[in-house]
DNA sequence: ATCACTAGACAGATTATCTGACGAACTGTC
DNA sequence: GACAGTTCGTCAGATAATCTGTCTAGTGAT
């Protein structure tokens, strides 16, 4: 049984998890529309995390991202149209498009990952070299337990 | 300049936060399916993190979670017709509605816990028990660091 | 040629959030 | 007391981000 008062037993592993990437997220996406891009939502990382250098199907990008087609049309569409994805059909296949980064999108994601290293120094200052090293380790370990657990 | 590949420069920390944050979840509302629960959603977390044995008032629910009056009323109203809480008027204040858990909902909140310690646990055995130990310690001198700089 | 499969679109629903406006109730000051 | 300003919760309406199910067109293997 677990005794621990529940204040105490309330700081789970998700919630230490939860109130950091939070705060990443706030930073990152801030400081992306700071850069000149406040239309991109953090739901859109699931198209440029998954985007290759050329381009992807919609429904390679679903897959990858872990949603259905629709959802990730939805996405898609709106980067479409706020010019950060261009689309084309396939020539190999006529019942596919590919989507790819434009020149504009490709800046978002070097953006996007900039930040992303900037704000991991911005921890690293906060509680120290050492421990944010073991964190991102501890945290690789764990995310590769996942990965091969069931693939993505 | 960042001149490491792309798909390292990719493995930020947000995306190791993330991808963990994910699996844990599914465990857990999984579990909490698995126990009689099903409907409980991930969203729904917010009320039970944030009620104590006492109560609270629906504007202090929504302002601990960050959220809007209005998006914690529509928990509130779905976990209320689920009979996890119930709601009487505040004898001290005629606006006010003091929400509760119900013995019900003090099971799923119990449940919510142990499952979570449980999932740590087992996060545990996959990456070391002195691994995860510093995750955590890591993980809360980081949450500590955020709260101190902007409390909720 | 046919037939099973795949890519993506379309229609419609659900979940979880928001903003803005509002009435009722409380609180402090005159 | 009365009034002004604040706070509590609700209503109406909108948006974001997902889902299921169905459909057409295209592919590929027999």
């Amino acid at each position: 049984m677990d005794n621990r008062p529940v204040t105490e037993r309330r700081r789970t592993l998700g919630a230490l998890l939860r109130l950091p990437y939070e705060a990443l997220q706030r930073e990152v996406y801030g400081g992306l529309a700071a850069r000149g891009f406040p239309e991109i939502r953090p739901a859109h990382s699931a198209v440029f995390r998954h985007i290759g250098p050329d381009g992807a199907r919609l429904t390679a990008l679903a897959e990858r991202a872990g949603m259905t087609k629709q959802s990730m049309a939805y996405l898609v569409d709106g980067l479409e149209e706020a010019g950060h994805l261009r689309s084309a059909p396939d020539p190999n296949d006529g019942r596919a498009r590919i989507v790819r980064l434009t020149v504009r999108g490709e800046r978002v994601l070097d953006a996007l990952l900039d930040l992303s290293a900037e704000a991991e120094a911005r921890v690293a200052d906060r509680i120290g070299k050492r421990r944010a090293a073991k964190l991102r380790k501890a945290l690789e370990e764990w995310v590769d337990a996942i990965t091969v657990a069931s693939p993505r």
